[in-house]
DNA sequence: GACGCGTGGTC
DNA sequence: TGACCAAGCGT
């Protein structure tokens, strides 16, 4: 096992990005960047992680806040239940630890949202404990290093990436040390045409000396991606349209849309299957018009088609308003965290009233 | 332990 | 344009 970490951490100086949340460290500051961080790239993140912390800038301020602000903060950004656990930890912080994050692996790793490397990433980078911290970056970066011909994520490969993050790990300096392995999976040790000739490590590099790493690390093979026909219903009254809520567990969970759904094969065509879904939804018939649209969306697992159609009720038919089911006008809409394609629908609406 | 969970960039 | 990929976690 060689000692990676000194050339890793003079690479890690001369080549460190500045980023807003290595400015002002805080564990704060490090908790939400960690969690925005997760499947998403930084420059993603970046305008994310201001925005946010304008709005919230130490912990109170998000306990406080209600569950539909921190959405609206986070719209856009996906996996929504990272928002819902970031505000619920939070508030489990304030009643119960003075509204500080724990300087531990252990009660960090209980916390909702934080799982094996977040916590260790928040550990290392901002209260300096040397716990090790295993991402996609690294994984990549490690699987080329010992030239690992278990796929990543396999649970074998797992238990020996784990064990290689702890045992290269600085004592010294585990957070720059974590940072700079994400660092050179992100600006050298990349997916495709890694650049192994500006790399401080490819003297240590078990891939780079056999030559095997574009073919690192190897990959379970992926199921076939399905796609679905889906309708939405833009239900008008007056000058009103009807959002409903999301269900907080799923998809999109608390987010607010158009309702509707999918094309099943004993609907007859998309007006029928619309009213399908909005008779099970809301228990009405509703009168489907015009098209106001198509939009196609690719989600991790699936892609859609979704057909947004105008609707209205026929005459003495009315939907009662609940916690999770209101009427509004276009210019509301901004209030109402939305999906993607929601959004684009309801800035159609916004722009048709305008 | 396998699966569900968003969106944007890249090629 | 479609497939791949991304600072993972909860159930």
């Amino acid at each position: 096992m060689p000692d990676i970490s000194t050339s890793l951490l003079d690479w890690y100086d001369q080549n460190a990005r500045q980023l807003p949340w290595r400015s002002d460290i805080s564990p704060y500051r490090t908790w939400v960047s960690e969690i925005m961080l997760q499947q998403t790239q930084v420059d993603t993140v970046i305008p994310y992680f201001e925005r946010f912390i304008l709005r919230f800038p130490d912990l109170p301020s998000l306990a406080r806040a209600s569950q539909a602000d921190v959405l609206r903060e986070w719209e856009g950004l996906g996996y929504y239940g990272r928002a819902r656990n970031l505000h619920k930890a939070a508030q489990l912080l304030c009643q119960e630890h003075n509204c500080q994050l724990p300087a531990d692996v252990e009660a960090l790793r209980r916390l909702p949202g934080i799982g094996r490397y977040t916590a260790g990433a928040i550990a290392s980078i901002a209260f300096g404990i040397a716990a090790p911290a295993l991402d996609a970056n690294i994984r990549r970066v490690l699987s080329r290093l010992l030239e690992l011909r278990e796929p990543a994520g396999s649970p074998a490969g797992e238990k020996i990436l784990w064990e290689a993050a702890g045992r290269f790990l600085s004592q010294h300096r585990p957070g720059d040390h974590n940072q700079a392995l994400m660092e050179l999976g992100a600006l050298v040790c990349t997916p495709k045409a890694p650049g192994c000739q500006r790399c401080p490590l490819s003297g240590e590099c078990l891939a780079y000396a056999h030559g095997s790493q574009n073919d690192l690390p190897a990959r379970a093979e992926k199921p076939a991606v399905p796609h679905f026909i889906v309708t939405a219903a833009v239900i008008q009254q007056g000058d009103k349209v009807l959002v409903a809520q999301r269900p907080q567990g799923g998809l999109l969970g608390g987010l607010w849309e158009f309702p509707g759904g999918k094309l099943e094969t004993s609907d007859p065509d998309l007006p029928a299957c619309l009213r399908r879904e909005i008779r099970e939804e809301l228990g009405v018939e509703v009168c489907v018009g015009q098209s106001l649209g198509v939009f196609r969306h690719a989600y991790t697992h699936f892609r859609i088609t979704l057909h947004a159609f105008a609707c209205s009720l026929p005459p003495g038919e009315d939907i009662p308003v609940s916690e999770a089911v209101r009427w509004v006008t276009p210019s509301e809409l901004a209030g109402f965290p939305m999906g993607k394609v929601d959004r684009l629908i309801a800035r159609s609406l916004q722009a048709r009233a305008a």
